[in-house]
DNA sequence: AGATTGACTAACC
DNA sequence: AGGTTAGCCAATC
């Protein structure tokens, strides 16, 4: 595989619509599959696995319909969850006891 | 070109 | 309540 790729037009898409998760706030796998205009959150978490631009995407903000923590960095466990919910408190983001993200904290896209 | 994979989800058992 | 099956879609093998 190639990391260095250029990114493909609906990775482009996915972090178009993933920079748009004003800061505080999360998505969802679902609700940006919805936005782009397709039926499979797999293919954003697809994308934003890959994710060439690591910090510059907010990819932390995508979280699970359930608002568990997906995955990060490639990684599903341990300090790849970590750092995330790291991210996410650092931007006001709140977590309940779970470890899931407060509702309160879910952004729509309109 | 065809088969497999996956940071998902919902439905079913 | 928790594990399994099925459907989804783009990237990768």
């Amino acid at each position: 595989m190639d990391p260095n790729r250029p990114p493909t037009n609906f990775e482009s898409r996915v972090f178009e619509a993933t920079c748009l998760i004003p800061k505080g706030k999360v998505s969802t796998y679902g609700e940006l599959a919805v936005f782009l205009g397709c039926q499979s959150a797999q293919a954003i978490g697809q994308a934003l696995k890959r994710n060439p631009f690591a910090p510059e995407v907010p990819c932390h903000r995508v979280v699970k319909t359930d608002l568990r923590l997906g995955g990060f960095h490639g990684g599903t466990e341990g300090p790849y969850l970590a750092k995330k919910r790291n991210l996410l408190v650092e931007e006001g983001v709140s977590f309940g006891d779970d470890g899931r993200v407060n509702p309160e904290h879910c952004h729509r896209f309109c």
